[in-house]
DNA sequence: AACTAACCTTGATTTGAATCAACGAGTATT
DNA sequence: AATACTCGTTGATTCAAATCAAGGTTAGTT
């Protein structure tokens, strides 16, 4: 790993605040590989043997048997993924394939787990990224159990959108559609569906051109759909601590 | 809180290695309370204030709005919930409900983020548990993502059968229905439909007659129906491991 | 024991979503 | 430039699930 490559992933919530030294040892275990589109980079109910970080690229998190799948996630770069299982020392729960051109960065996953134990930092960045993985999947859950596939499309057009109108696509709608929980076919109609509600479409140039109807149709829940802001611990304490 | 009780709850995973003093910490902070059926312990949306273990009864985790909700989990004796929260110094994203007269102990949140990081063998069984809830979330997303809810219900009898025939149903079926992700109505002709399929049910008795037959329907899948074993950290190392 | 109130079941209907099938648009290939 | 291919859209149909609406059972109460 280049010394450029190791600054950039240093900046993660995961090993920003750990100590030189830890971080040493993982960059010099670590490697960093490129990719091209396509590629299967871990596969369901195999061993976890490293930890994955994303620094460029995109990377789709899926799980089902051959011809019945179903997308779980989409790690963007400056993004790691199936950590629970490197902790664990189990299998993965989910496959991972790259769905652009990606470079990723794996560092074995013995070197966390010992990593962990040398350094009370890390392990409170652990701590607090599997506390925050753990919060989106019930969010996703919810998100499922409560919604409709158009309503959740909808909420997920709000997120991507941000403060602006524009709604940039991260990925083939196919990709999308799954991520969501439904069937491309379905992803179309819910589109055409949002037109009534202040949304245009025309390929992929996504447009938001009345929020109020869209958030209207929505109905935006902050316990679904707000991202966590990283927390770092200890978490602000309240304005009378005890002290112990 | 009574010596007994505290003696019943060191047991825990999340107790069971740390440190004496630690736990004499916590469990001097804490209290035991017991509750009829139908009480909500904690709401959604709320800040976490304290982290409760269930020691006798049963605890239903849901969450939605009013007339609209769904059960995520039931948290049975000896299990814990909203640790995820209580670490993050977050609200919580799910509500919780006693279906039972049951006990709990309630710990304060701000008690258990101390003793973390007072004690290293405390915050390995920390992320232990984190890294086992996140996984177990990830399986119900893809239980539901990938089956079918008279699949889903056909594959919780075969896990709550384990080795006998006898399906012990833990709460009421309407419950069982929103935790399966289905209405009560769909529930009772799932039932119907697994009659076909060596099942037995009348009322609350429940009994697998031909398990060949209703394992062919469900077609279990291991990386969604078992149970994960509960991991000691470090995890069983390879027969060749580096020491540092 | 009769009464009440949940809970569960069953049937009919409607709605949401998946599937099947065809077509059009865009991209890459020859 | 023509071709082949994938992707996305649209329509028709089927299927799964939710809803609406009775009944029936059970348990708890008076």
């Amino acid at each position: 790993m280049r010394p450029d490559d190791a600054s950039e992933i240093r900046a993660l919530p995961l090993f920003r605040d750990i100590r030189e030294e830890t971080f040493a040892d993982l960059v010099t275990a670590g490697f960093l590989q490129r990719f091209p589109s396509g590629v299967t980079l871990i596969q369901e109910r195999e061993r976890a043997d490293f930890l994955h970080i994303v620094t460029d690229g995109l990377v789709e998190m899926y799980a089902g048997t051959e011809g019945e799948e179903t997308t779980l996630d989409l790690v963007q770069p400056l993004g790691t993924f199936i950590l629970a299982a490197v902790l664990k020392d189990q299998v993965y729960l989910q496959s991972a394939r790259t769905i652009e051109k990606s470079r990723i960065v794996m560092i074995p996953a013995e070197k966390v787990r010992q990593a962990m134990t040398q350094d009370a930092a890390f392990m409170t960045a652990i701590v607090m990224e599997l506390a925050g993985g753990y919060r989106q999947a019930i969010r996703d859950l919810k998100n499922l159990k409560l919604r409709t596939g158009t309503e959740r499309l909808a909420n997920w057009m709000l997120g991507q959108a941000g403060e602006g109108n524009r709604v940039p696509l991260p990925c083939e709608k196919r990709v999308l559609a799954s991520r969501l929980g439904m069937t491309p076919e379905n992803l179309s109609r819910g589109f055409a569906t949002l037109r009534a509600h202040g949304v245009v479409v025309s390929g992929s140039d996504i447009e938001i051109t009345h929020r109020d109807a869209l958030i209207r149709y929505a109905r935006p829940d902050p316990l679904i759909d707000q991202r966590e802001a990283d927390t770092r611990f200890p978490p602000a304490p309240g304005p009378a601590m005890a002290k112990a």
